[in-house]
DNA sequence: GTGGTCTAGACCACA
DNA sequence: GTGGTCTAGACCACT
């Protein structure tokens, strides 16, 4: 019975954090994106509902989606819903593989200055994938 | 004298990350002693050298080692400079994983806002491991 | 006397316009930039002088600053204030051909399915370059 | 002799600008109209055809429609079609100007934001104006 | 019903 | 002083 519910999300928020309500929800989306648990052209919970649902602000929400709208993560119609925006396909591999470059190396140089060795790293990312699936 | 300045401590500032640059600075110092990168009495850049070198105001870096030498975790030297004290840091390893989550999470976001899967992200930073060794 | 005070930037908002007045301000930064009357480093008024000289809500200034954020435009350092971003100069020749491409055709295209042939463009454009100087 | 179906109307809608579809079709129509692309009698694509054309929904081709029907620009015909009915459109050259003008600025906002220069933008529209010449 | 815009005002963190 | 976050609530436009 539960069973037709997979891959279903969950926002949740964590008001201790410290980090900014919009930006949770963001990381959470695209979280998501890319464990596949959203994929293109879905639908978001509307700006309303979640609101209700995490019990706060509508227009923190709206803020979110405002943002990711920008950035190209989703897209959204009046009157209708936000939804995963598709066009992130247009890229060549090469191009791709220049951006995951760049960002990785941004990653690892940052996470060297905190002392953390690129094994440590990939073991803990591969810990992270085993508590999603 | 100079000559073996090893493991010399390299700071990097992200100013994308939310995290204010005095507190990105006391973290890779306390990191930077839990990992005995650096030690007892060794010393810190000076305010003015650090600042030039993250281009970032001298103010700033004055108010990372004046928290720290609250703290106890440096003492400064008027004139001469600021040494890590002998106050031991307690760097257990779940703040290390905070830590680890953090910049991860953040990364497997922004990877994940241009389409590339957690799989994709953690055989890419493989191969790298691959490469340098 | 007033020679030294050229390419002062002035904001004005249209109300009756119908665009919103966050997207105006955006707007207004984006031509000045493109006019070479903002330049690289340079910074933008405080939200609350803005909002104040535009007569409405900071929030809604802080959105249009924010919005431009998100888009690179612009670079916010806490408690110091906005700055037009300089990172876009990291594009090779290349790249940048290609981007004035992409979006020359697309306007080119909307231009034409609104009746506008390519000259009668040129011309406008032309007209606007010689308001400004 | 649906041989010489030249002057075909191509609509284009952009979702970006915030224009609304419905209106943006009504004044391509128009724009079309005054421009004599469009004259009296003519059909116009059926709501269905359009629609998926340009990918919406079928509904704001329909409120596009049933507004210019209500305006006297075109007139339904049961089960036939739409078609440009015989009233004159004004569509003065202020007007004209007005779009080409809120057109023009948005594309330079978007070029100046990827530090195009106004005069570089003309330039390589004139260099693609000799290309087809 | 959906999202978009704007205001007003509070509280916080950084310099 | 600067910008950042969040709430509450109003009003509008699109479907």
């Amino acid at each position: 019975m539960a069973e037709l519910e997979l891959k279903k999300l969950e926002f949740s928020l964590d008001p201790k954090s410290g980090v900014p309500f919009y930006k949770q929800i963001i990381l959470q989306v695209e979280m998501a994106i890319a464990d596949k648990r959203l994929t293109n052209g879905e639908q978001l919970p509307t700006v309303r509902s979640l609101a209700v649902d995490l019990k706060i602000n509508p227009n923190t929400v709206a803020r979110a989606y405002n943002e990711m709208e920008i950035r190209g993560i989703v897209m959204t119609q009046q009157g209708t819903g936000t939804f995963i925006s598709d066009k992130k396909v247009e890229m060549d591999a090469v191009k791709r593989e220049q951006i995951l470059g760049e960002i990785s190396r941004s990653f690892i140089s940052k996470a060297g200055s905190y002392g953390f060795t690129l094994e440590e790293i990939i073991r803990y990312l591969q810990d992270i994938g085993q508590e999603v699936t």
